[in-house]
DNA sequence: TTTATACTTGAGTGATCGTTCAAAAAAAAT
DNA sequence: ATTTTTTTTGAACGATCACTCAAGTATAAA
């Protein structure tokens, strides 16, 4: 029945994920991809089709290992605010990766032109925010949560929260600055959620 | 004394910087500058040497152009949370330019084998830390923050919240959410700042 | 008008880009 | 063994990359 694959797609798609997640999509060369994933560019075009599609399937792979390690938390954690906290820990400190969401980097990243990638990020950061409504309304239920609390309003805040501390440890990590900046940011959430302050007052005047 | 200078320098950065912030130092070819700066190759590495200088110099406008506008807002506004407001706001209302922080984009762009480019952007944004650090430090004067408010771990926390707010709006430009996410923002800022509650209590447990 | 000087031009450099495809290799079926 | 089927290989393609430099052009000084 033919000449067995000799890669593991999943493998595969994570050594890819890892490369374009460092160096982005146009700054990720087909032979960067050729060496660090050890197969020559005919294997790679069969098995993935192009630079782009791989690139699509690289950042499926990270969208779903995201996702399903936030459910993990979620999950395995005793409050919301509990597994938010271990969640975005263990993304800052991790120093293997990019601290930078992949998702976030690639709407960034990807010029104009081709924004099929930068419409599939988008779509994808979307999904992560619905994932987050889930687990929300799973908290209030369990009471951690003000009944009159907003829940898209908030996992938005959360979002910028997540977004803005993974930009920032990008440039640099350190622990100590990591640690405190988590801690205020938590802390700032659980406020918001249990007095179920959001978007009170609007002042749209200008100063 | 010669032929005179078709160009000006000023502007020519300015767009520079334009096709730089949107498309990225990788995703911006020479053709692309040559185009957009109406200049041909001979003339852009006579007056800005090779890509990556003209990048840095485009880095530099930007940051100084920041920079001026930060203060230039401070010094108008009536409060240091007023001018804040008018600063952030401007930038995330302002739908010519990406909304995502040049300085950011660059270090989460470029590959880490040349990083000169990430070095000098960690250090512009740290120096923009320090701005914010001394017009807080100002406004302390004013009475408008606690005594008792750690400076710099505030200018750290305004800074992810720029960032987080900058990321965010970069996949969608919604006037609405902007300025209710700004609003939330601004109202915690105004907090901590008053309370002075910074890196209060750590929970470094494992939960 | 001529000369000296400063800037612009754009065809052309070798290198690298993403991509292709005929040939080789390895397995199962006959 | 031979054939059939599937996968891997890597030389090679045209396009584009960042970049160079001899020639052309415009100005002020002589």
């Amino acid at each position: 029945m033919g000449r067995l694959q000799r890669y593991n797609k999943a493998e595969t798609l994570e050594k890819a994920m890892n490369i374009f997640w460092r160096n982005g999509f146009s700054g990720t060369s087909m032979r960067d991809l050729e060496s660090c994933l050890d197969m020559r560019p005919g294997s790679i075009y069969a098995s993935f089709g192009n630079k782009e599609h791989l690139y699509k399937q690289a950042m499926d792979f990270y969208a779903v290992r995201n996702f399903n390690n936030f459910k993990k938390y979620m999950k395995n954690a005793e409050s919301f605010m509990a597994g938010l906290d271990q969640f975005i820990r263990q993304i800052l400190l991790d120093n293997k990766n990019p601290s930078t969401c992949m998702l976030a980097k690639t709407i960034s990243d990807i010029s104009p032109e081709n924004n099929k990638l930068r419409a599939k990020a988008i779509l994808m950061i979307i999904s992560f925010e619905d994932i987050i409504v889930t687990e929300l309304s799973r908290a209030r239920e369990n009471s951690e949560i003000n009944q009159n609390c907003d829940l898209r309003s908030l996992a938005r805040y959360i979002q910028v929260q997540i977004l803005g501390l993974r930009s920032y440890f990008e440039m640099k990590k350190e622990p100590d600055e990591i640690l405190e900046l988590l801690n205020d940011v938590l802390i700032i959430i659980k406020t918001k959620a249990t007095k179920g302050i959001t978007a009170a007052c609007h002042n749209n005047k200008k100063t």
